[in-house]
RNA sequence: GGGGGUUUGUCCGAGUGGUUAAAGGAGACGGACUGUAAAUCCGUUGGCUAUGCCUACACAGGUUCGAAUCCUGUAGCCCCCA
């Protein structure tokens, strides 16, 4: 991609939500490789979905010949960016902060080129700020702060109006985010901070401050927050927030979680998080807009990012989990590819001479499982249909498992409904 | 402090001294349909070793052949009077 397409392609994108003098940055990034940077905030030892649309970002950039700086906040991490929060945040104890910044960068490595001719750099706000004084801080940096200024950014100014209130220490927290751009842009050159909508205020006023201290004319760029067309955060989930980490969500997690994705929100998701190009996007649109019942868009997103994020294996692993999951037969397994398959499934261990004899009650197997909480529910949910043992529906209630039905070795799969699974392992 | 009312299953809400495990609705759960959707439709919705048995209508006791339904006391909530 050339210099000059980079912001063609984020407009199209919509990627594109607020910039400091476009047309300035335009000149800029035509006049050569340029660093970017975007901080990253260590407040779980993995990133997700909102973090992940960050770094594509500075992929973005990198692909088009530029820098891209990933700024993981060790010291601002310690005080916690006030913007967008309703509430004070508890501050991380600097062991827990010390693993999340581990646990962030390691991810990184997988989105982001740090060799080559414009190999991104890695940087920690820690390094540079724990030797600071408060008194050196205040004179350099403080002294640059209009607190009229402060005072009428949105961040803070909603956070006065509420409740919670602010404490001086989240007050303080732009300082130090405006200091790192200035920081930044003296030793790296760095001329440009991306971020989400969020970032907004705190993105000013580093440029604010560069200009002050340094008499540089740096830039801004943000890109919208990635939300559902009911205005919710993208991202989470009844049980949480999605993870790129697989231990914490599981590619089938991950997988179908995108796959699941409603139509109205599709579309963007692809725009603001793969690297599907316009071509393929405007098609996606026609088949969402002509025939939405196939989810043409929604499958090519969750395996494109599933792909992106868990690799071909993981993607694979998904797949199948999923044909399984949703009623596909199962066929012949080993103990080993059931687990896989139904890792995300609750498991529990019944004794295998149960099997032995006249066999192991169905009403008693479904009890066992946890999938009902009474033998009266088991014999109702038989007689409603709702039963199945290894993906096959049971339809009599006196109905006696042996080691004839068992999956694999040792485990026997039971369902209640379309997709509440329960597994049965035999020893 | 005195008087009146109320208290039902996950929730709301009927309820007559005896076909009441308790109308109706919501929710939940199954099934059909579908796009792994929405809407819709159908079924189920205390427990059990189950043509029967046990436990349930705030709690404890009483009157009855029989009580969620009548009486007494205790507790929670609501209203009126001082």
């Amino acid at each position: 991609m050339s210099q000059t397409d980079l912001l063609a392609e984020l407009s199209w994108r919509g990627l594109i939500h607020q910039c400091t003098d476009q047309t300035g940055l335009a000149e800029l990034l035509a006049s050569g490789p340029q660093t970017v940077y975007i901080g990253f905030d260590p407040t779980a030892s993995s990133l997700h979905v909102g973090s992940m649309m960050q770094l594509m970002m500075l992929r973005r950039f990198q692909k088009a010949g530029h820098r891209p700086v990933a700024l993981v906040g060790g010291a601002t991490g310690m005080i916690g960016d006030p913007s967008g929060k309703s509430e004070e945040r508890n501050l991380l104890s600097s062991e827990q902060l010390q693993a999340n910044v581990d646990g962030v960068a390691a991810q990184m490595r997988q989105f982001l080129d740090f060799d080559g001719e414009h190999a991104a750099v890695l940087l920690n706000n820690f390094d540079w700020m724990q030797s600071y004084s408060y008194l050196d801080f205040l004179r350099d940096v403080g002294k640059s702060f209009p607190v009229g200024a402060m005072l009428g950014k949105e961040s803070v100014r909603a956070r006065l109006e509420s409740e919670a209130g602010l404490s001086y220490t989240e007050f303080s927290y732009m300082l130090l985010q405006a200091f790192d751009f200035v920081q930044l842009c003296k030793t790296y050159g760095c001329r440009i901070q991306a971020g989400g909508s969020d970032q907004w205020g705190n993105i000013t006023a580093g440029i604010d401050l560069a200009r002050r201290m340094l008499g540089e004319q740096v830039f801004g760029i943000t890109a919208p927050l990635l939300t559902t067309s009911d205005g919710r955060k993208m991202g989470k989930t009844e049980s949480g927030a999605v993870w790129l980490d697989a231990k914490r969500t599981s590619p089938y997690q991950f997988y179908q979680y995108w796959r699941n994705v409603d139509d109205a929100d599709v579309m963007r998701c692809i725009a603001y998080l793969t690297e599907i190009d316009h071509e393929e996007y405007q098609a996606l649109a026609d088949a969402t807009e002509n025939d939405p019942g196939r989810r043409t868009a929604q499958n090519r997103l969750a395996e494109w990012m599933t792909d992106f994020v868990h690799g071909a294996d993981g993607l694979n692993a998904a797949t199948r989990a999923s044909r399984i999951l949703f009623g596909g037969e199962v066929g012949v397994q080993t103990d080993e590819s059931l687990s896989e398959i139904f890792a995300d499934v609750p498991s529990s261990q019944a004794d295998k001479s149960l099997l032995e004899g006249e066999g192991y009650w169905i009403v008693d197997a479904l009890q066992a499982s946890g999938l009902v909480s009474s033998g009266g529910e088991a014999r109702r949910a038989i007689k409603d249909g709702g039963v199945y043992v290894n993906n096959e529906r049971v339809t009599d209630d006196q109905c006696r498992l042996t080691a004839e039905n068992l999956a694999s070795e040792t485990v026997m799969i039971f369902r209640k409904g379309k997709r509440n699974y329960s597994l049965l392992r035999f020893a």
